[in-house]
DNA sequence: GTCTATAGTTTGATAGAC
DNA sequence: GTCTATCAAACTATAGAC
C-alpha cells in the first residue's frame, strides 16, 4: 500500500472517531511513522486532505451502492443491506460514518469539502429515493409514503442511529434503533 | 444576567454549531467582550467549562420534560411535544442539540464530562421509554412495540433530523425526516 | 472581576538538505 | 519522499497588578 493510502486510512480513522478539529497532522505522523512534515508532500494543507478524504468516502460508498443494486433487484432487500453498510461502519461503537463527523465540524470545512459533502448527501438521497419508488412497485417495504420523505427519515435513522451507538458505546442501540425499520422489510 | 451566564450561553452557542473541539476561549472572549485570561476566573479550565455547559442543558432538558408531563397526560401529545423541541433546537439548520454536538467530541473531554453526557443520554431514555409504556396503555400510537427500542428509536430519528436538516441547512428536512414517526400519533 | 504580560505547548505550514 | 530546522499563529493556562 503507498503512503498516500495510508495517509487516507489513518485520516480517515481518526476523523470519524474525533471529528475534523479533533486530529492534526502530528497524530497522523505518529501512527504512520513519519514527520509531520512529510504530510505535506501528500496532502499540502489539511483543507487538501480533507477534500481527499470525503472525494475517496464518496467514491467508496457509491461503488457500495452500485454492488447493493446488483446483489437483488427487491427493493427491502437492498435498504436492508444499505442499513448494514451503516451498522458496519460503526466499528463496534467508536466510529461515525465520515459524513456524520464531518457535519459538525461544518464550519472549519473549505468550500471544495463543503461542496463535496453536500454532492455525496445529494446523491445518497437520490439513491434512497429511487430505492423507495422501487419499493412502493415492488411492494416489499409495508406502509411506504413519499419516497423522497422516507429516504430523508431513512437517512436520519441510520445517522442517529450511529450516534446513539456511539453515544453508548453499544452496537445493540444502533440495532434496536434500526429495527423498527428493518421490521417494515418483507 | 451575570457574567457567569453571559459565558455559558456564548459557549452553548458556538459549541452547538462547531463542536467542542471547534471553539476556543479566544472566540468567547471575542463576543462576551473581555479577555480571554478573564474566562479562566469563571471557568478554570475548559474541561470546567464543558461541564458546566453539560450540566446547566440536562438540568434545563429535564424542567423541559417536566413541563411537557404537566401539560398532557396522553402520550402522543408529551412524544409531539419532545420532537418539537429538537426541531426547535435546531435554529434554523444552525445548530444541533448539545449532547449530539459533544458525541462526535467524545475523546477530547473529561471523564467528568463523559460521565455527565451519558447520565443525560440514560435519563433521555428512561423519559421516553416511560412515555412509550404509557402510549401501549392509552393506545395514542399505533403499533407500538417494545417500549426501550422505541425510545431509542426516536432519540435516532429526531437526532439524526437534526444531523440531515444540518447538512442540508433547512428545517424543512427535519420535519419530512420525523413526520412518518408524528404520523403514528393520534 | 478584569486587566496585562507571559509561559509553554500545539497547530498548520515552508525551506532546503539528502 | 523523507528528513531537520524553523516559523508565525493559535491554544490553554498562570501570575500578579489594579
Amino acid at each position: 500500500m503507498d503512503r498516500r493510502t495510508e495517509l487516507l486510512n489513518c485520516a480517515e480513522n481518526v476523523a470519524r472517531r474525533r471529528g475534523y478539529d479533533g486530529f492534526s497532522y502530528a497524530d497522523l505522523a505518529d501512527e504512520v511513522g513519519i514527520r509531520k512534515a512529510s504530510i505535506h508532500y501528500h496532502f499540502p494543507s489539511k483543507a487538501d486532505l480533507a477534500v481527499a478524504l470525503i472525494e475517496r468516502y464518496a467514491s467508496t460508498f457509491g461503488d457500495a451502492l452500485a454492488v447493493i443494486d446488483e446483489t437483488s433487484d427487491i427493493a427491502s432487500d437492498r435498504l436492508a443491506a444499505y442499513v448494514q453498510s451503516y451498522r458496519r461502519a460503526l466499528s463496534g461503537g467508536a466510529k461515525l460514518c465520515l459524513c456524520v463527523a464531518f457535519a459538525i465540524s461544518r464550519d472549519s470545512l473549505s468550500e471544495e469539502a463543503l461542496a463535496e459533502l453536500d454532492a455525496f448527501h445529494a446523491s445518497s438521497i437520490i439513491w434512497l429515493t429511487k430505492t423507495f419508488e422501487l419499493a412502493s412497485k415492488d411492494g416489499s417495504v409495508t406502509h411506504t409514503g413519499d419516497p423522497t420523505e422516507e429516504a430523508t427519515a431513512l437517512l436520519a435513522t441510520v445517522e442517529g442511529a450511529q450516534l446513539v451507538a456511539r453515544a453508548a458505546n453499544k452496537v445493540a442501540d444502533f440495532d434496536q434503533a434500526t429495527r423498527l425499520f428493518l421490521s417494515r422489510l418483507a
